[in-house]
DNA sequence: TTGAATTTGTACGTATGTATA
DNA sequence: ATATACATACGTACAAATTCA
């Protein structure tokens, strides 16, 4: 059994995966050049070359001609499915995460909310904004609809919980579940280039979904904007 | 029980989208002018603009200051399940919906694939790029790859039958699921721009995905890319 | 607006080791 | 054992994109 090294260009790659992994070169930073790497670590530019291709690949960094490779943010996972809900995702990935109130009113049921939930048209409903962070990080901002009958303080119950969750839970819904969900992109407006604190308008993922309680009546209906370059969506088994 | 008629408003906006969705005028087309509709509907111009309002909020309509209203493409479902294939999708939504044959070789693995593909590193694999089609329109393109052990000939079948579900079926794969899907958001490159025949660049909808077979074992690993203003991933249940 | 310097992209060449038929 | 193909590594030149004076 002998033991031999793996090729060069491989622990060139596998040397700068660690520097960006652990955080000794940041996210929107510029690498060195290819020229200074090559000469730092004593190889040729080829090989260099070689090991940033796979980090392209690895989704590590960015290469953009005539100007260097950029080190990429790597998004946070948002796990969709059946039991949706931010917060338990986020602290599930080991983040912190947190919501913010920005604002709350009751409002009359456009035809497309009341649709959604299910409600005759222009029914009195909760409307709640927010955004969210991760690690200090906007990523995303929604807003909800909720049927107001029976809930006429959910918002305020809400600005004290900082949870949706637990205000439902306040309101005697214990459970419930995603319904659907609708996923499209498109880019942001300078309202939510703002308030993601975006450099410029950049492209969002918008997911539309309505949350049923168990028995199948619809409890809110969200409208939630993603920033597209720090999160992602995952489906699994589904 | 009196029968009273609907706020007029509403008769208009209804008349409306009516117009819209029988397709009598086209996406992309503007509306006449505020002014014209109401001469032409003998109401006043508020009351049009009331209904185009309510227009707005269901999508079907953007309005320009200082240009006009124009008439939206409405996306494309993609529903996305643990049963997802793309032609039995778009069929079921009773389009014309048809994937084409671009590309197709039998590569070496990269890190990634060979992971994703639970594969030994530098692994062969077929690679397949392709693009669909629903209603004439360039909705995705698609890059695919495939264990090589036992297919190989799985690019050939896949240019005569047109589908990768019958081209598995050759080689006694009968079934597979989704085992996890990955949605993120970016702007297209040039390639992807003129591949989808987009004016310029927009953004897209983008779809890592591994498939397995019954047993669990990775038979697919696929990157799509949707044109965002084209199609919308819709994920129900779950 | 222009042009020079910098940086990445592409394409050729050479040499050598490694795996495969 | 030999021939062939492939992977690795370095050499050189120039094209293309970006930056900045």
């Amino acid at each position: 059994m002998t033991e031999t090294k793996p090729p060069l260009w491989q622990q060139v790659r596998d040397e700068m995966a660690r520097d960006i992994r652990s955080g000794k070169v940041y996210p929107g930073e510029l690498l060195p050049t290819e020229k200074a790497l090559s000469e730092r670590l004593g190889v040729h530019r080829h090989t260099v070359r070689r090991a940033l291709q796979e980090l392209r690949e690895q989704g590590l960094v960015r290469t953009e001609q005539g100007r260097g490779t950029v080190v990429l943010e790597q998004p946070f996972e948002y796990k969709m499915g059946r039991r949706t809900r931010f917060s338990e995702n986020m602290s599930l990935n080991r983040l912190k995460a947190r919501s913010h109130f920005l604002y709350g009113d009751v409002i009359t049921a456009s035809e497309l909310v009341a649709g959604q939930l299910e409600l005759r048209p222009r029914s009195r409903v909760s409307y709640i904004e927010m955004y969210g962070e991760a690690e200090g990080k906007r990523v995303f901002v929604a807003s909800q609809y909720i049927p107001h009958v029976d809930m006429e303080d959910l918002i305020a119950v809400f600005r004290k919980t900082g949870s949706l969750t637990k205000a439902y839970r306040h309101y005697g819904i214990k459970d419930y579940f995603r319904k659907v969900s609708r996923i499209t992109t498109r880019l942001s407006n300078p309202e939510e280039t703002r308030l993601l604190k975006l450099k410029q308008k950049q492209p969002l993922l918008v997911v539309e979904y309505v949350n049923v309680d168990p028995s199948g009546r619809p409890i809110e209906f969200g409208i939630t904007r993603f920033s597209g370059d720090r999160m992602e969506i995952v489906v699994e088994g589904n």
